[in-house]
DNA sequence: CCTGGTTGGATAGTGTTGCTACCCAATGTT
DNA sequence: AACATTGGGTAGCAACACTATCCAACCAGG
């Protein structure tokens, strides 16, 4: 298959395809002389990958480089490759050095353990921080609801890794990591809408 | 307070502030001549909140905008300022009329009623497209586990709506709507690395 | 072998976004 | 009177995600 195939298959204008290329996105293809290259099929699923990443999945170009980056890199165990996905997806800015208090009651209350410098961590912190500054600082009742929901939620990821080839649960963690998060939200919205219809009967 | 004042107690440069004022994300000050205009604290608020949704909560200035509109339009009931809100955050893209069915099954499954046409429900079936163009189709289980849990989700969010003013009922809502959403996603990474450490322990 | 279209590789240009810098005359402040 | 600040406006900027164009090297068909 050569580029204009491949971009025709993704649905994808070629000088894109060059694009992904030139950014490491997307592995180069077999050369077989000058001017040309050969193209299979596990190209085509990367960039559908890398679309889904990019579009729905609402990663910047460099973002999805440090993703794909980790996607890539032989990791020793699943757990190792979490951490690695957790760690090039974007958390909360450079700067705000957020109070981490809050956020770690609400952990230590959940019984839950984590690394000291997850960026997880830092983005919530900054979440919370954000709501606060915003004038509307969460109950902590809020925020137990919330991550006893997000628990379920990780142990359905985290049961749902495919236990075969360790490739196959790296690439599973990440995608699903990824691409989770826009179903998350909307079942979230979905959920309000339904409640709120529950709550406020006849209400149009 | 003048305009130097404010931008200093809120943290932002004037000429930001200005910019935030001509795209209509702060009310003008009141004009107490030519070159002169006084701005209370609810433009310190206001300024607050701008700040959060186009920081923490991801916010384009044109659905800052958009959603401000819904806080500043009064409401006649909490669920509609809930579909206000909705409608104004930024769903799936224009294009993709993804298919629906998949979606609906999974309302139908929780017995969700919302309305035919709401943006979560093509946010949804857009995302779900996305995983399945990556080669990742979710099971229908995990979905339901999803749907479960973001129901509480929701209901605890419309609980947690204070019943008193409409207007602060209004802007809670969309407050917690747009902040609580990256707290959510933090949770779900904390719960993530706390279940991957438990099922692979020792794994570090 | 000739011709026309395609390729990889490179460079430059485009439109959008979220500010940021500068300018001006009018106005306060001292 | 001297000086800084303001509202209002315009212009510039850096980052981003492409998109367009160019070029020599090819390869495939006739």
């Amino acid at each position: 298959m050569q580029i204009s195939e491949l971009a025709r298959r993704a649905g994808v204008p070629v000088a894109t395809v060059k694009y992904y290329l030139r950014e490491g996105l997307l592995p180069p293809g077999e050369l077989t002389g000058a001017t040309r290259a050969r193209y299979g099929e596990e190209h085509l699923s990367r960039l559908g990958l890398v679309r889904a990443l990019l579009g729905p999945g609402g990663l910047s170009v460099a973002t999805a480089r440090a993703v794909l980056d980790a996607v890539d890199t032989p990791a020793t165990s699943v757990h190792q490759a979490l951490g690695a996905a957790h760690r090039a997806l974007p958390g909360v800015g450079p700067d705000a050095p957020a109070d981490l208090d809050q956020a770690r009651a609400l952990l230590r209350r959940q019984g839950w353990q984590v690394a000291e410098d997850s960026p997880a961590l830092r983005a919530l912190a900054g979440a919370l921080e954000a709501l606060r500054a915003a004038g509307s600082p969460p109950s902590e009742e809020l925020l137990d609801r919330y991550a006893e929901a997000a628990g379920r939620i990780g142990e359905q990821d985290v049961a749902a890794v495919p236990t075969g080839s360790l490739a196959d649960a790296v690439r599973f963690v990440v995608v699903n990591t990824v691409l989770l998060e826009p179903v998350l939200l909307a079942l979230r919205r979905l959920a309000q809408e339904d409640a709120s219809r529950r709550r406020f009967p006849g209400d149009r």
